[in-house]
DNA sequence: ACACTTTCGGACCGGTCGGTACGGAATTGA
DNA sequence: TCAATTCCGTACCGACCGGTCCGAAAGTGT
């Protein structure tokens, strides 16, 4: 199990790849990012990976796999401030880190504007149905995170009493949907980020019904 | 010009029409809506039209015009919510109107859920180009139209001056867009009512800038 | 030097895409 | 009855899709 004094793998037998890995995936994610799933051809990423057909199949399985892992690079990148939201102190500091990073996600510099999963997954014939189901897994997991998070705040009296964990975390997805969609649509990061300093302006929502106060 | 007595357009020559042009259109709508437009085929199409082919093409040009229809269909139906809103008395009806608006066209029991506009635009190869512009063309169209209502009620008072009427109507298409992309996800008609009864509650948002007051 | 393993590029596969050519069917006016 | 006109189903076109096959290239250990 122990390498011994070699703590870099050895080689492995056989011609070694002529591309960096990392490099192709983040590449490939960027295609994805900005095309979506089905819109991404296999010449589209190859092309902006570098590698041949051949090449992405033996690194990475396939299209779909690929885009798992894409996936799984842009949830630990750019679109990590929604796991890292939950780690703030305060409803209202989760609030804020969620929609800033929305907004900062959706319209960084070199990056295509707005969201991979909206994207990738509003659309698609029924062969993209798995990947549709993913994205929206990935989706709900944030929802049920952030709705985790607000379950916390009302048992320790940081959210008033009655106030329902789901409905405030599907308000900030919606928001930050909303954010993503303009900003894939060409607006402009200080407009957005004018836009949820008044929504954080107004926090909490009242999410009560007008006739059952 | 004029038919005299018989004002039912004379029956032309050749054989008739097999179909409904405006159920066969309402149908494509809905399979836009549902697949987005690359996602839609032409069987997909043309099987829920109930025509075939060259049927479709010798009544709507060819796939792109069809959209075309569908969509000002669209425009004109579901979504006539946008225009209508403008026409409200005060700012605040036509935040009410047009987010409640967006909810009930978004959760139409027997039609897909969301927005086609968005669900036919995020995707798409260079082929979807085209498509993509008209249908952000017709986003622009409904945000200037709340821009320019907006300016009209700090015009008239009814909003306050120094108000940014782009501002307000971006802040308004954010959420109904949120609403449209959450209602495409799976979310309930009443969850996203009361969402948008908290939106309306603080309204007009806060958005002057937090450190110039 | 040699066997072995892995990478990599080009050719190729079946399937689907949007669009069209063509010929038969159905209706009008004469 | 018979041309003229229009609709519509079938078969087909070239292009592109994701995926695979195969042989040459480039490394390893012995």
């Amino acid at each position: 199990m122990l390498d011994g004094m070699d703590t870099q793998r050895s080689a492995p037998v056989g011609r070694p790849r002529g591309f960096d890995a990392d490099e192709a995936l983040e590449n490939a994610m960027r295609v994805f990012w900005q095309n979506g799933y089905e819109g991404a051809s296999l010449p589209d990423l190859t092309e902006a990976m570098g590698i041949s057909r051949t090449s992405m199949y033996a690194a990475f399985g396939n299209k779909e796999e690929l885009f798992r892992k894409a996936l799984a690079r842009y949830a630990d990148g750019p679109a990590s401030y929604g796991a890292d939201s939950v780690a703030e102190r305060t409803a209202r500091g989760v609030a804020a880190v969620f929609l800033r990073g929305a907004v900062r996600s959706s319209t960084l510099p070199g990056y295509p504007t707005g969201c991979l999963s909206l994207r990738a997954s509003v659309i698609g014939g029924e062969g993209g149905q798995t990947i549709r189901d993913l994205l929206a897994e990935w989706r709900d997991e944030t929802s049920t995170l952030l709705s985790e998070r607000f379950r916390r705040a009302v048992d320790e009296g940081d959210l008033a009493a009655g106030t329902s964990p789901d409905l405030l975390a599907r308000y900030l997805m919606t928001i930050g949907n909303g954010v993503a969609i303009q900003a894939a649509g060409g607006a402009e990061r200080a407009d957005l980020e004018r836009i949820v300093d008044a929504v954080l302006q107004s926090w909490p929502p009242d999410l009560s019904r007008p006739d059952e106060p």
